[in-house]
DNA sequence: GACATCCTGTGTCGAAAGACATGGCGCCCG
DNA sequence: CGGGCGCCATGTCTTTCGACACAGGATGTC
């Protein structure tokens, strides 16, 4: 697979993303290295990591996490195309976090200068990476929430509703969600869990509590919301309705 | 009290705080409105609130929180002088957070746009922005490991120390925490309970537990690490020195 | 001084979530 | 084609933490 220039980039033409202008396009391909694809379950930024680089993932599902010292595992953030990676490591300071993929994943390298290159030649693509890291940072918020305030129940209800609208996003074609369209869900049981703070086994009955309950069902990697009204009453959520167009670099 | 000018703060004499060239120094000058003080127990900002201007916070303890309808309440992240308070609420409608007040706190008032002037009047400046945002971003990362992962002894340990390091960097003269140095320390154990996700009851137990053991002491709104090795090894932080420089907006 | 409020401290009890054990199913692979 | 592995499922038992109740000290206020 051969790398694809940024103004071709199958993700600009979705409706989630803002169109950028021709110049700043340009300076972003200028920063462009190259791409790379990663297996699934493979490891794109270990946690300690002095160098990393950045990217931007192009395709595929990946998460961020932290572990501690005896191997308990907390999920930050899971990552969608489109997202910005590597923002968090200071510069020339070590990665706080591992970033590994849930899928084949495709991601595009930006060579280490180049968030202060893009602050320094478009003021609107420095905004625009101040725009990606809050609104990052108001996920990780979100799911703080959850973890520190909502029931097992409550958590995984949030969750579903959350990751199902921002994959919805990326699928072109997805109305609202109803019963009957499901979005891909890359996730095991053990990735719930370790986003949620819940252990394995109680993620497990709690989600099967829930589509028993006819909440949801999920089958072949493919998430549906069957009862969104109640899920979102569960996770206190007066969720709107679509994510808002954002910026992509 | 009367405003002071920014090139006279006198936060920017300490050594926590990188120095900040004359012409970036007058640009924020030029965009600030005004100074605000506010009591103890006080909002700031309230959740969902739309149109909150951007704040520093220059002297004083606050903190920003998310609750759920029936009023269960996390503390996402506890303010201190120096933090950059709005780029969040910038970003339209997702994840409004409150922010409230812990101790009498006084903030420097900027107009709406300025997140927007400061890129694109220096990119320098914009570069600060992205680093403070990411840098409040890996804070809750760490609240999120902690509340997701750490048992509620862990918590507390690992809470007492990064707020230690926090305060003892703004307060010139506090060397290595020492059994007898101590730092300002204006929380509740309710503060506490929702910072880490645990209920007002079990904090207390847990406190008077650490503090039987000799782990710290709280008294007179002051913290004291009785015994930072047995705090740091419960945490699981590998908590190498102080905060390193940043930027101040 | 009587009273109200806020914060801390403790005890008992129950519920939510974790630990451990075991089994089943699909899949890959030698 | 049998064995190993990863993921899902479920039962039982234990632990952690939350809910409720109440008490005491400090402070503020009428």
């Amino acid at each position: 697979m051969t790398d694809t220039p940024c103004c071709q980039c199958p993700l600009r033409s979705l409706p989630l993303f803002l169109p950028q202008a021709p110049d700043e396009l340009a300076l972003v391909q200028s920063l462009k290295r190259r791409e790379t694809t990663l297996a699934a379950g493979q490891t794109l930024i270990h946690e300690g990591q002095t160098d990393a680089p950045l990217y931007t993932l192009l395709s595929g599902w990946a998460f961020r996490y932290k572990t501690l010292s005896d191997g308990r595992r907390q999920i930050l953030t899971f990552l969608l195309a489109g997202d910005f990676i590597g923002v968090q490591q200071k510069m020339g300071d070590a990665s706080a976090h591992g970033v590994d993929t849930l899928t084949d994943a495709r991601f595009c390298v930006f060579q280490r200068d180049a968030l202060w290159e893009l602050h320094r030649q478009s003021p609107a693509m420095g905004f625009n990476i101040t725009w990606l890291t809050a609104h990052e940072e108001s996920l990780v918020d979100d799911t703080l929430l959850s973890v520190g305030r909502r029931s097992a129940e409550e958590r995984i209800a949030s969750l579903l509703i959350l990751l199902y609208k921002r994959a919805a996003a990326l699928q072109p074609g997805t109305g609202a969600p109803g019963p009957d369209t499901g979005v891909s869900f890359p996730l095991t049981q053990q990735h719930v869990a370790d986003g949620l703070g819940l252990s394995l086994v109680h993620t497990n009955k709690t989600l099967r509590r829930l589509e028993r309950r006819g909440l949801h069902r999920i089958a072949d990697g493919q998430l549906y919301l069957r009862d969104v009204k109640s899920l979102a009453r569960l996770a206190d959520l007066y969720g709107d309705g679509m994510p808002s167009q954002r910026p992509l670099v």
